[in-house]
DNA sequence: CGTTAATTTGAGACCATTCAATTTCGGTGG
DNA sequence: CCACCGAAATTGAATGGTCTCAAATTAACG
């Protein structure tokens, strides 16, 4: 799983969607970009912030949240490497909310003018880019739906089974198990639950002998279980194989 | 408000995303379309479906929702006149959830194909309609943060502030007051609640003398008390005047 | 003007929260 | 290597917001 180039990964995403050509791939390999590390909870994007580079995740985890006026927030998408993060703020102009790494993360971060060239130049490009931040959009429809209408204990479980099917496709993990370096407070927040419940909620997960969570570790025991538990239809992912 | 054709209002909306010139409008004038009424309720696009146009509303409203397994369902956004409901499918291929009309539509509809024709030959167009479904996504994110973190009564009156700016945008009301025909059941599904406790929650809201809400019809007494019960901030809406 | 949908009201139960205290864990420096 | 520290996880008990279930009232529509 280790690209000679860090947008390999991407060009593998991507074919997926649309037919890129030769002269596609070629223009994306050449895309300009610099490596930048960053520690916990370090911002990858501010709110309000002016996007001048776009960031792509190599490595870690990162979230997005926003902030609620009490001091409250929600995280409101997880990224695992491969993924972009803000690649809407290339186009909106402002960010309309915060973009963190989430224990370490390390990233390639491409100017904005870059992307948007390659963009104009390659239309099969331009759509898969598009076709990114539509399922980013499907995530967060479905997002509504879990916070809106599942309990705890579903929610929690809808939240696991995405993240382990995500890091699935980029072939993190081995025998059900996965790193997993979010604290029961990140869980929380982004199902909006507080943490002492989502607490009590994963210790009946793993009473039911579906998962297995400790120390930055996250293992399936019972994958079909935690799905019916979860209500979960991966159709959202639109994770066409 | 009257457009003599049914595109002028996507024309006038997305100049100001995007300069489109003179050539651009007209390919967008000339989408062929058919114009389709729908009743109460009626599917505009079935969850499964493969689509084959694309729905542009231009009277009445719309939603889309997800139902769950129990039965259940969660509303996932409101559509007003102007705006496409379902532009993300011409992409993706297949509708990962239905939208239906709310009380009554009247929609163009415009083959996909011609659609996706016009956006490769104008890249100005491809580029409206990307941050249209953009937008569309930081719609949906804020309301991840509105059912997951915000309590009853923020939850309604944050819903009510948004309809009632995207309205106004629309030049629809007069005078504090707007069209507004969902029913209580319908705002329940918007927020995650019960019909029951949206009820108490509306009349909280009218013994506060915020809101009028009867018989089809919203007034809103006091804006800024709205937006404050709320905590609504209206970046998300990316509406640039 | 009758019939159905939508709104309203009441009371009790329950899921999730709040607040506080305790335990465990991971990392750091002596 | 152990002692220490702060962060994270865990536990308990009481509170409260929202739900559930029913029934009553009102509004909408043909």
């Amino acid at each position: 799983m280790i690209d000679v180039h860090p947008l390999g990964a991407v060009v593998r995403r991507w074919s997926k969607h649309a037919k890129l050509s030769r002269d596609d791939v070629e223009a994306l390999l050449s895309l300009p970009f610099t490596r930048k590390n960053f520690g916990k909870d370090a911002y990858i994007v501010r709110e309000g912030q002016k996007a001048v580079e776009c960031c792509l995740l190599l490595r870690g985890l990162a979230f997005r949240q926003k902030l609620l006026r009490d001091g409250s927030r929600q995280i409101i998408s997880f990224h695992i490497p491969t993924e972009f993060v803000d690649l809407q703020n290339s186009l909106l102009g402002v960010a309309d909310h915060s973009v963190q790494s989430l224990y370490r993360a390390e990233c390639a971060m491409i100017p904005r003018d870059a992307l948007t060239n390659v963009a104009d130049e390659h239309p099969a490009l331009r759509m898969a880019m598009w076709v990114d931040t539509l399922i980013d959009a499907s995530i967060f429809r479905e997002w509504v739906v879990n916070v809106g209408r599942r309990d705890s204990k579903a929610r929690i479980a809808h939240l696991l089974c995405e993240l382990i099917l995500r890091l699935q496709k980029i072939g993190a993990g081995n025998g059900g198990q996965y790193d997993f370096p979010l604290t029961q407070e990140q869980l929380a927040d982004a199902t909006g639950l507080t943490a002492v419940h989502t607490n009590r909620t994963l210790q009946s997960l793993r009473k039911d002998g579906l998962i297995q969570l400790t120390a930055k570790s996250l293992t399936v025991l019972d994958w079909e279980g935690l799905r019916e538990v979860g209500d979960f239809d991966e159709l959202y992912l639109h994770q066409q194989i």
